[in-house]
DNA sequence: TATTCATATAACCGTCAATTCATATATGGA
DNA sequence: TCCATATATGAATTGACGGTTATATGAATA
């Protein structure tokens, strides 16, 4: 099984989640919603539920899926010890940026 | 190239940025401290660089690794929409706990 | 009951990252 | 110059994960 960080470095759960802040939603719901297949979905909620990010409920046909995110706490409390540290390097963020955008511009993608 | 998200979902690579957050270091100190093999520290040392996550001075033979947590930036405000909702689990928790505490005030238990 | 809708899952494939081993590069010292 | 130290990197392996297709399960409905 995924730990948190695992779950959330898939930009799909990601979106996924960000639609569940929204409000409670169907797996078909989200699978319109997010413009991806029915299964794949299927299968990123069910590592969003093992990792207890999301909560299901049935309500006849329908599996209504509802976020929780008590699990994300322990990555903000990581994040917590770093976050005195990035004021002091705003200057470096920026010019790394503009590596990377150096970096792209020679690339064919 | 891996995006922040990916670049902390990798156990090691968090462990070298908390030993970062203790002070600067060399690969080989990295590599002894956290008990992991040379390439290996190198290796993971590359992504963190290309994340903009560590940055390298050169003294003599060794590079000296330091921390640059500016990246984790992103991660905190994708985060910061979700924190609202736990303090609201938390609230609900502790709202729930406030309820028992007065049910309990009236009984001679 | 037959059919349709909603969801989960199995089987499979391709990709990609983590790891190891061996080696290349570069610096400092004897 | 010769050797040791420090680090990076290439090659190869392995395993895991995202995605698709096809199918199974089960509930609602005509």
């Amino acid at each position: 099984m995924l730990d948190t960080y695992a779950v959330i470095a898939e930009p799909s759960r990601r979106r996924i989640l960000d639609r569940l802040l929204q409000s409670d939603s169907s797996v078909t719901e989200l699978a319109k919603d997010l413009g991806l297949s029915q299964p794949l979905i299927s299968k990123h909620l069910r590592t969003l539920r093992e990792s207890g990010l999301v909560r299901v409920r049935v309500e006849a046909q329908r599996r209504i899926y509802s976020l929780d995110a008590g699990p994300l706490a322990e990555i903000d409390e990581w994040l917590s010890a770093y976050r005195i540290k990035w004021n002091q390097h705003v200057d470096a963020l920026a010019e790394h940026l503009d590596q990377r955008k150096i970096s792209r511009e020679g690339t064919t993608k």
